[in-house]
DNA sequence: GAGTTTGAAACT
DNA sequence: CAGTTTCAAACTC
């Protein structure tokens, strides 16, 4: 095995490797890039999963000739099987255009065109070219069985895209990957001149067969290739990069998107750049769909970046989303593999953001944020929000729209290509400050997606070379971005990051190409802990009051959830960014006590909702497990068989539990009466002050309150105080003179209501 | 609001 | 894995 650079170990974590490859067609000779952007469409045909056979190797090494100031500062990887597909933006594109025969080694040559795209074309490997690179360009063609790899966004970063194919033999998966390891195309995109030559061993599809080294060092993001039976259609890979020449500051924040996989770096002077990679199959083309755990949970999902004044940005990305939401693996596919293929379906390019998933049941809320850095998915079915980080472009951006990418301004920067199959194991809890849009029925290309901010998130990081947790089991609303220099990860809550952002929505629903079983809606709204989707998400954070835990251990709900604590009342609280370091170990450390420590204690059951159980059970001895001390009555669950409670009564008959739940309800619906009442009245002082407020401006119709202004007001006093004193000169009674008191303040208000309709400053005369 | 109870999490 | 301790939320007064 070969190795790779620290530097692109640290940038990429291990679970990359545990991703499912995506296939890839091979190509046809390199295309212009107009040609490019007129890719044929890719067909229906069924495809072949990951564990297909797998395609010739090959081996790309791209590297633009960017200056050596530069770097990748984030990468979007999108791939796409839509002929119309090219991502538009005001930034660098580059074209990617292998058209590699199955078995030839081949080097994807860069080159700068005029209008700021970089047009890879694929030169005949020579034999001694694999090891041959200029600096900036690091290709390496092994025996024509490997690519190489190029760097990326740091001085000295890499990222190795590794491509495998699909094999001749379908198969068995990741398995078949090791028994294949000549079988993986490995993409690289880099782009620094710099670059420290990055070799790059056998691709391994399966993280389990990484050892533990590879798996610390060999950061590679599998795209498995399919061959394609018929014919090999002709792979485009147009990349877009969005460049961020606004708005640079000592430290910008970076994002590097790795299919659904949050990477982000923190780079000085450096504006964000969103490079995103569609890849064009053509009608041949066939990409292979991960093997997923849940066939039936896949969802296609194309994303798209878009630059706020660009006119027209589209992505497609198909998002792979797995393993009960907590996976996006993004993949490629066309859509007749029954349970996990599903079509891909053309973008058109649109002045908007476009943003489609498909997919078996999967109705999908994808909040988008691409001109931030922060890109949020919501899964259905999942209580989870997943958050992308992308790098944040300025308005400056002026993308065209149409099928053919837009010059960018810019020369050719050090760009970042990832396109892998990742699962994305970045679960975020549903951020209160959230807005959710609901998903909207879409026309056959439309989706909807939402204005947004271009905040940026500037994420200290802190290096913790030894922290790589796992992906997978990561708290929910965590994202891991990688900091400066010898980056460790940065945990954020989602939580956090949708604080700092307006997030954008996109509406994802089922198009024509992606057909949407109802039962995807059902799914997406399961309640969860009692609490639907959206509740949890309006919910209301409790704050925590912590004072011994630090906000480290999951005594802390905060913690437990994956959020900071904000405005919450705990002492010498670690939860937050300023002590990432010591929120990570302890993440790690809860992790290693238990890899479902951020998981969701409550699980969907078989059979839908009422089947939700704790996933561990309850423990509770004195309570009877009707009090909240017990978690599956917390939960509004029942005690299942694996819980150990004693004297349980939260059961289904139990006479006690009925007894409370009807109070429950009761008092539930006494609280709905009271916020209902609240709301109307509210609505209707809202409604008085609309009404009022015109006419105290204009002077026409106000309210009798209106008039009693401090004049008429103090008036009104010394009325009364007169009346008083008279009362006292003639001597008399209390009684008596309290009596004439009220009656004289009787008279001044019905000479204040008088005046009030005959003039707009009315006077009191005593 | 202070004190108590409770059970999950953490620790041994 | 079981027993004990720690901890913060739930609960009571």
């Amino acid at each position: 095995m070969d190795v790779v650079s620290p530097e692109l170990n640290i940038l990429l974590p291990d679970e990359i490797m545990d991703t499912e490859a995506i296939v890839m067609d091979d190509d046809p000779p390199a295309e212009s890039p107009a040609a490019s952007g007129q890719s044929q469409p890719s067909d229906d045909a069924p495809i072949p999963m990951e564990t297909d056979v797998l395609a010739v190797p090959e081996i790309v090494s791209l590297c633009s000739d960017a200056p050596p100031t530069q770097r990748t500062q984030a990468l979007t990887t999108s791939i796409t099987t839509d002929s119309t597909l090219c991502s538009t933006t005001s930034a660098t594109q580059l074209l990617l255009t292998p058209s590699i025969a199955s078995s030839s080694p081949l080097t994807l040559r860069p080159k700068l065109s005029a209008n700021h795209q970089i047009i890879l074309n694929k030169v005949a490997s020579s034999p001694g070219a694999d090891t041959t690179r200029s600096p900036g360009t690091t290709t390496i063609t092994p025996g024509g069985q490997k690519f190489m790899v190029t760097a990326i966004g740091k001085s000295g970063q890499s990222i190795v895209l590794q491509l495998p194919h699909t094999g001749s033999k379908p198969g068995s998966g990741q398995g078949e990957a090791k028994a294949n390891p000549q079988h993986f195309k490995v993409l690289t995109i880099g782009g620094r001149t710099d670059l420290k030559p990055v070799m790059v061993g056998q691709a391994v599809s399966s993280a389990s067969q990484i050892s533990t080294l590879q798996a610390q060092q060999l950061k590679t993001v599998q795209i498995a290739k399919k061959t394609q039976v018929s014919s090999a259609g002709p792979i485009k890979f147009i990349i877009t990069k969005a460049v961020n020449n606004k708005g640079l500051t000592a430290q910008t924040s970076v994002s590097n998107v790795i299919t659904g996989r949050v990477l982000s770096t923190s780079s000085p002077v450096t504006p964000p750049r969103t490079i995103t990679l569609s890849e064009t199959l053509s009608s041949n083309s066939k990409i292979a769909i991960s093997p997923l755990k849940s066939p039936s949970k896949l969802t296609m999902v194309s994303v798209a970046s878009q630059v706020p004044n660009s006119p027209q940005k589209s992505v497609s990305l198909p998002l792979n989303m797995a393993h009960l939401g907590q996976q996006i693996l993004v993949q490629q596919s066309t859509a007749t593999s029954p349970a996990k293929v599903v079509s891909s379906h053309s973008t058109p390019m649109k002045p908007v953001q476009t943003v489609t998933v498909g997919g078996p049941q999967f109705k999908t809320i994808f909040p988008l944020s691409t001109s931030s850095n922060v890109q949020q998915i919501q899964v259905p079915g999942s209580r989870f929000h997943y958050v992308r980080l992308v790098t944040a472009t300025t308005g400056s951006s002026t993308g065209q729209a149409g099928s053919h990418c837009t010059n960018s301004s810019m020369t050719a920067k050090p760009m970042v290509v990832n396109t892998a199959q990742v699962r994305m194991s970045v679960p975020i809890i549903p951020a209160q400050t959230m807005k959710q849009v609901v998903p909207k029925p879409l026309t056959s290309s439309g989706q909807v997606l939402t204005t947004q901010t271009q905040q940026r998130l500037i994420m200290p990081a802190t290096p913790l070379p030894q922290i790589q947790p796992n992906l997978t089991n990561l708290p929910p609303g965590t994202m891991l971005a990688p900091g400066s220099g010898n980056m460790g990860y940065t945990v954020l809550p989602a939580h956090y990051v949708t604080q700092l952002q307006q997030s954008a929505y996109v509406t994802l629903a089922s198009s024509s190409g992606f057909p949407t079983p109802t039962g995807i809606q059902t799914q997406a709204r399961l309640p969860l802990n009692g609490l639907s989707t959206s509740d949890a998400a309006s919910r209301p954070r409790k704050p925590c009051n912590c004072n011994k835990s630090q906000c480290l251990k999951l005594y802390c709900d905060c913690f437990a959830n994956g959020e900071f604590c904000q405005s919450c009342n705990c002492t010498n609280c670690f939860n937050n960014l300023e002590h990432e370091t010591e929120r990570a170990k302890a993440i790690k450390a809860c992790l290693d006590r238990n890899p479902e420590a951020f998981k969701p204690k409550i699980g969907k059951g078989k059979e839908g909702e009422s089947d939700r159980r704790h996933s561990k059970g309850c423990n509770c001895k004195r309570s009877g497990c009707l009090k909240n001390y017990c978690e599956c009555y917390e939960a509004k669950i029942m005690c299942s068989s694996t819980c150990k409670c004693v004297g349980c009564k939260n059961f289904e008959e139990s006479p006690e539990r009925k007894t409370l739940m009807h109070l429950a309800d009761a008092a539930e619906v006494r609280v709905q009466q009271q916020t209902a009442a609240k709301t109307k009245l509210s609505s209707q002082i809202s409604d008085l002050f609309t009404r009022t407020t015109p006419a105290i401006t204009s002077g026409g119709g106000r309210m009798p309150f209106t008039f009693v202004t401090k004049e008429v007001a103090e008036a009104t006093c010394e009325c009364l105080l007169e009346q008083a004193e008279q009362a006292e000169l003639i001597q008399q009674p209390q009684a008596t003179a309290e009596r004439m008191i009220l009656e004289e303040f009787g008279r001044c208000l019905m000479r204040i209501i008088s005046s009030a309709g005959k003039t707009d400053c009315p006077s009191i005369n005593c």
